[in-house]
DNA sequence: GTCTATACAGTGATAGAC
DNA sequence: GTCTATCACTGTATAGAC
């Protein structure tokens, strides 16, 4: 594998069996990790032969990037906040704690999460992929909020990159790391919507203009 | 291995073989996680015979439990904010800031929290007893600190539980997951006291009592 | 308890027929 | 491209001598 490139994938990844053969690898890596995980296993999963894995993919590493790559995209591109009302910015900043919980916890981001961590040792381009895809690309749409909340007037921020990622940095807050750690059951949208409220009013205690 | 207790130490480990086996394998699961490090390598690195290791540790998942447990107790024994001011709400919030930040970017804190994420689906007692002897403790710690500072009147805190979590989340902040995913070098100390001066400010203006 | 030597299972990867 | 069968190798675990 190509340390540097590990999760580009094949041309022939848009046939038939590979999506087949990547479907498989998706759900065997994300349950069990890298270590756990055999190429009979996702043979077996997808339906065919290990020699026809080996025929799609060059090896376990670079079947393991390519799943990883895809899910990141996958799943933090849906995130947007460049819609919301930058005058409202209690309901605006609500509306973003939300969305963001709802990525963020979901079962499929947690484990995506959980297995890029325990694996950036050995595969040091995971880690900047995920980075770029996700957490960058969501506290930059945090940002570009806070910036157009500053200019309306509705918030007071002299460093909206700060901001953003206090403010990204709250709503992740101790329920993150707790799914991460496998502690209790994933979190439910009334426990999300109470997070977010609680997140909104602190921070808003913090940047709201002055009352005069 | 008994799932439910993993990480308990067998009563021949304090001696001297036994020592040495459990260095090695901290060293070796630290750098490598668990699937990557193999019984030989453990050996090789104790100055042991393989069956040597297996005489004191009933397998290599034992083995990882005791490693884990043991670090995890040791690297969060320090952490202690009973002895700041509670007057002087400003000074004692940077120190502890400054104290859990270099707690939690210590690069062996670091790698310890990769592993376990990492590993916490075949090892689920680990994260059980990663977060109440880390993050379950130092937020006591910070509650506390928060109670008191509220009864001396240098804040203004309704929730001190919530307030102790909101605190530790910005503390924690987006370098905490850049570390984890092995982006940038470890955070030097002007970097931490900067970070703890921008979250002490921004927790200052929410937190703070009402100016009259 | 500690060692050397080895049994055994399971892994990633490939050869060769079709 | 796809399969069956097999390779070489590694890792866990144990037997038996001392």
């Amino acid at each position: 594998m190509n340390a540097s490139q590990p999760f580009r994938l094949d041309d022939s990844a848009r046939g038939g069996k590979a999506e087949q053969i990547l479907a498989a690898a998706r759900r065997e890596f994300l349950a069990s990790g890298f270590g756990a995980v055999s190429m009979d296993a996702i043979a077996r999963r997808a339906g065919v032969s290990k020699a026809t894995v080996y025929a799609h993919f060059a090896g376990k590493e670079e079947l393991f990037g390519a799943v990883i790559s895809e899910m990141s995209e996958r799943y933090f591109r849906g995130f947007s906040a460049s819609e919301l009302d930058p005058v409202d910015a209690a309901a605006s900043l609500g509306e973003i704690a939300r969305r963001f919980l709802e990525l963020l916890l979901s079962p499929e981001a947690i484990a995506l999460n959980r297995i890029i961590i325990g694996e950036v040792t050995r595969f040091p381009a995971l880690g900047e992929v995920f980075w770029r895809t996700g957490p960058e690309r969501t506290r930059a749409q945090i940002e570009t909020f806070m910036r157009r909340a500053g200019e309306a007037g509705s918030l007071r921020v002299s460093d909206p990159r700060l901001a953003a990622e206090q403010f990204a940095s709250l709503v992740r807050g101790e329920i993150h790391l707790r799914l991460l750690l496998r502690l209790g059951p994933p979190a439910t949208p009334a426990r999300i919507a109470a997070t977010a409220e609680a997140v909104v009013a602190t921070f808003l205690r913090a940047f709201a203009p002055k009352m005069s």
